[in-house]
DNA sequence: CGCGGGCCTTCACAGGTCGTTCACACGGGG
DNA sequence: CCCCGTGTGAACGACCTGTGAAGGCCCGCG
């Protein structure tokens, strides 16, 4: 189980997170996030631009050993990608390493005519 | 129990709250709330924006530990929400946050059910 | 004293959300 | 073309929250 979460707040671009409130706000708006989602953000973005495998984040926010064949991290990748993209479209947060795990980083999405950029 | 009531007044939107009087304002006119009502109201409105877990609220509201089952809470907040609602309408104050608590913050109902706007 | 009204608590049922697991789609490599 | 790893939508039971109502108390009033 990820240790008790501290009170200092975590900002990653327009996202901002307070481990002991449960609490993600994108671009100032409350975003609506489960409690497995939420721990799995935590996670990450305690971790931003390393690359977190499947093993480590399902030990840090489920608290036991990940199965073989167990695709919950996906799913749950999957769910707060939507969300996210969906508070911020201009931006991309959780990248795929093929092979390797996830990686979390601000950057600009793909998207087309949008005058935010990254810094 | 809370710490007795300060006697400055709170806003948050429309409303306006005076914890040493125990009076509750909607846009002016007074509010009819009972005891537990008022201070539950004034325990969300003074950690407004943040999410507030049933725990908290119980232990600041009720002045003991919130009992496994105890629905107190939520069938309290729900008489807040229809007094708020009737007052109020287009304002949304106190929302839900499944699994951590709940969070006091004005903002514009999403609800608009009136002729001029289509379907 | 008995009555009526409000308040707080507890129930029970209804409705919604969450977490897990499947199944299938897709893309890159071999 | 097949294999492996990941993306994605859906199904389902378990769990959580919304909500109306009943019951017991307390209190002011007639």
């Amino acid at each position: 189980m990820e240790a008790a979460h501290t009170n200092d707040v975590l900002y990653a671009g327009e996202l901002e997170i307070r481990p002991g409130d449960g609490l993600v706000l994108a671009a100032g708006r409350a975003l609506t996030v489960s409690v497995r989602e939420f721990g799995l953000l935590v996670a990450l973005v305690q971790r931003a631009g390393r690359i977190v495998s499947r093993g480590e984040l399902y030990t840090l926010v489920w608290g036991s050993e990940l199965r073989d064949g167990d695709r919950s991290i996906d799913v749950y990748v999957h769910k707060l990608r939507v969300k996210l993209e969906t508070a911020l479209p201009a931006w991309a947060f959780i990248h795929t390493h093929v092979g390797f795990g996830y990686r979390f980083s601000p950057e600009a999405s793909h998207v087309f005519h949008n005058s935010t950029t990254p810094r």
